[in-house]
Order: structure tokens, then C-alpha cells, then sequence
DNA sequence: CTACCTGCAAACAGTTTGCCGCCTG
DNA sequence: CAGGCGGCAAACTGTTTGCAGGTAG
């Protein structure tokens, strides 16, 4: 366990989701020589220990977390937003794929997509609401 | 509606399910001078107009289809395989999700993450099988 | 003539690779 | 001195943007 790798793994722990370019960030707060490829290569290392894991919450960049922090995404493709959700919400439907096609489902690695009750106000009320944004769809 | 874009719409159709990239080629078979740019923009307004829709199957570029191809889309995060599951699979998830946060569920935008059958059973057999790929978890 | 459409080049984000030098055992 | 580790530059994929020429109404 290397120094940097000690500073990736405090990063994680620190900022609960981030980027591998927020990671990366943080670090070099502290050790600012530390280069991108290096979180990289750390990041896959601290995976296949099961130290870290990593969710895919759209679009852009994977989110990186303590191997403990489980929860079933939320995102709202309209604002963007991430909500978490506790893992047994997705419990019967596992069962179900389990049973009906042999699949094992991984409910938290990808974000369930979607839009948050904020925005779907928004669109009773103003369907045509300048701050209208439309993250991804 | 140009030709360059009645040829996008065919290739989605004739494609199933494709890349911007796929897409690109299979347009290029027929007029070569058409550019990937195009395809972007012109998926994009398609989408617009509700035409075609796109569905994120994992790590990677997403997939445009027809509009009415409404799948769940199962991904083994170990050998990539996609399965397609039927949507009402997700209707008592996306009826607790509505009930219990407001979330309105898209259960067709991005993909489920899990193992597939015959990879399960791969595990089982023999963990250490050269064939192992990882694709994305 | 005006507006939209297209192609091309360039930029951009995110990620991976090769190489080389360093430090440690 | 051998192997792992980390820094740097470069490549690569997927996508977006600015610009300029072309075409149709």
C-alpha cells in the first residue's frame, strides 16, 4: 500500500461518490505530482480487492464508493438529479429474473433512470419552463 | 426530411439495435460522404420528433432503435451478453417507486447489470477459466 | 435572399497504453 | 539486479462545436 494509493482510498472514503477526475482532484490537494493514470490504475486495483466499487449513474463518468455504500440509483434524466434508494426495492424483481431467465441481477451497479417528483410538477405546471434542461433521456 | 436522414431512420430500422458509429458505416455503404456529425444530429432531432429512441446498455456508446422497440435490456456485465426481458417485468417496481418517492421509472432507458445464466453457471464450474473477460461490473 | 442542412476540422471528455526511470527488496 | 510502481506523453473512443459552402423555398 503505497502512499498514493493510501490517498486514493481516503479520497473515496471522503467524498463518498466522485469521479475518477474528482478523485484526482482531492488528491492532488495533498500530493499534487499525483497523476490521473495512477488514480486509474489504483481505482481498478482497489476494485479487484473489493476495497472500492464503482456505479455507472449515466451518461458521463463512473462514480467510485466505499465497497459498503449500496443503494439502488435514482437519477432524473430531466434535472439530473441522484437519489438513493435501499437495495431491497429491487429484491422481488432479482427473484423474479433469477427464477424466469437465470439472471443475476446487480441492482446497484447502474442507476435506474427516470424522472424525480420535483420535475414531474414541473411538468404539470410548466411544460414549457425555461430552465428546462434534459440531462440525457 | 433529406435523404441523408431517410437514410439514418433505414439504418436504425434495418439495424435493430445500433451505435451512432454502426450507423455511420451501414449509412456510408449507400453515400459514402455522409459524416458521422450527421448521424449525431440527425438521431438527435429524430429523437426529438420521437422517431427513434436510445437505450444505454452499459459502459460504452449507446443504442438507437425504433421508437416502439420497448425492451428491458439485460446486460452480463461478464460475457456482454444483451437479453431482452418484457417491460411489465418492471411494473411493480415502477409502481412502488411512483408510490412510495414520486420517481417516475423509465425501465427502458438504461440497461439492468448482472450475470447472465450460462455465466453463472461458467463461475461455478471453473472460476479461474481462461475465457473470462470482465467487460465492464 | 434567408434559413436550414451538411461536411469538415478541431476541440473536448474520459480512458488506456507504452515507455522509462525510480525505488525497494 | 528484478519487479512493481508511478509519471508523462500519446493514442483512442465517443461526442460536440464552429465555420463555411450548398441548396431549397
Amino acid at each position: 500500500m503505497t502512499p498514493q494509493r493510501q490517498l486514493v482510498v481516503d479520497a473515496v472514503r471522503a467524498l463518498g461518490h466522485a469521479t475518477p477526475e474528482q478523485i484526482c482532484t482531492r488528491v492532488q490537494e495533498t500530493a499534487p505530482a499525483v497523476n490521473i493514470t495512477t488514480i486509474y490504475r489504483t481505482l481498478e486495483l482497489l476494485e479487484r480487492i473489493g476495497l472500492v466499487r464503482h456505479t455507472h449513474l449515466g451518461h458521463g463518468a463512473p462514480t467510485y464508493s466505499e465497497q459498503e455504500h449500496q443503494h439502488v440509483h435514482l437519477v432524473c434524466h430531466h434535472c439530473g438529479s441522484v437519489a438513493e434508494a435501499p437495495t431491497d426495492l429491487m429484491d422481488q424483481l432479482a427473484a423474479r429474473l433469477r427464477d424466469e431467465s437465470g439472471f443475476t441481477l446487480d441492482a446497484t451497479h447502474v442507476a435506474l433512470s427516470g424522472r424525480c417528483a420535483d420535475c414531474a410538477e414541473d411538468a404539470d405546471a410548466d411544460p414549457t419552463d425555461s430552465t428546462e434542461q434534459e440531462t440525457d433521456r
